[in-house]
DNA sequence: GTCTATAACGTGATAGAC
DNA sequence: GTCTATCACGTTATAGAC
């Protein structure tokens, strides 16, 4: 059996990115994982602990997830690709929508520490994609107007939009805002949803 | 006094966008407004009848603006302008997002009657925008690639992002995913924010 | 580490007087 | 239409046995 601990964040991931942080309980993830209340309260004592460690493996996730794109592909359009494929693949079971997003909508209602921890996450996207965009746009591969920081920006919100907009609506919100994405950026060309 | 009914849908309405479906109570609003909880149960006895409610409210408060845009703004231009500045003056205090998005981030725990009234808002916001970007690049206002439609799609999208990212990050996250809109759509001489 | 039991609180909702 | 009072329930959280 793999760490408890690990097991039981998991199961909260899934959990808010399905619901949202006020709306899952201590029942629901013990439900799941077929232990008490009890037992989740001492590895994660307060719900405030439980959401810090939340967005940190959201952060990690995303480190790992934007590392594993440069690894194994070189060209920023291959990269642009990868990264929307895997970034669409949280709504394919149709209930989950990004982390960030789910927990942005919340941010009012969050405890302190929980709401400053998902900056993080989503400044190392738009600097990662700032990046890409840049090198594509200087090697030819994409061709779009304004700055690589503006347009970075502007897909990070659209596609926490679009995964929203897709689990209540339909997959097809996010294929077009994909498709609309790839025409921004001169990509019109390649094959589309 | 205005109707106290009206009275209560549109604290409603703030604390929705403030805080999420969830997480505002009857408690909230009596206290707003200087009545008991019994009060409000009297004009919504329940409160998937007032999420019913406030999904209409907010839909006939769509109607009107755009209504009013193609009412005062000629230009597609103008009224794609007039669009964004009133759709942006929701986060102008800092604690609200709009209310789509903020219905899209609970989907899954909201009555079903709530749930299924949220779409209409964003059909009819979809419907205008494409028609005014069909209208504009026609007229050599926009210049644009891809369609009218997933371009409205993809508009709507990045809206929705970058109001609830502008809350949590600043109100420049707006700001530039506007300037970005505007330079996608061939508008980059214009004056920017 | 996991359990049973329970505390303390907030929630949506209802009954019935005025 | 608004009030006081109360109910039934779910929540986070804690104490203490095993």
């Amino acid at each position: 059996m793999i760490d408890r601990k690990t097991q039981i964040l998991k199961a909260a991931a899934d959990l808010l990115q399905a619901r949202g942080f006020t709306s899952f309980s201590y029942q629901d993830r013990s439900d799941r994982l077929g232990i008490t209340k009890a037992s989740i309260h001492h590895h994660f004592p307060s719900k405030e602990d439980l959401g810090v460690a939340l967005t940190t493996l959201f952060r990690e996730r995303q480190e790992a997830m934007l590392a594993d794109i440069d690894a194994t592909c070189c060209r920023p359009s291959d990269r642009l690709e990868a990264f929307w494929e895997r970034s669409g693949s949280v709504c394919d079971d149709g209930d989950k929508i990004c982390a960030v997003g789910a927990l942005h909508c919340e941010f009012n209602v969050l405890p302190q520490r929980v709401a400053r921890g998902i900056s993080l996450t989503l400044d190392l996207t738009r600097r990662w994609l700032q990046r890409v965009l840049a090198d594509g746009r200087e090697l030819g591969e994409f061709d779009f107007a304004g700055s690589a920081h503006d347009q970075a920006i502007l897909i990070t919100a659209a596609l926490q939009g679009a995964l929203q907009q897709a689990r209540a609506e339909g997959p097809e919100c996010w294929d077009r805002v994909i498709v609309q994405l790839r025409a921004t950026l001169g990509l019109a060309h390649r094959v589309t949803v």
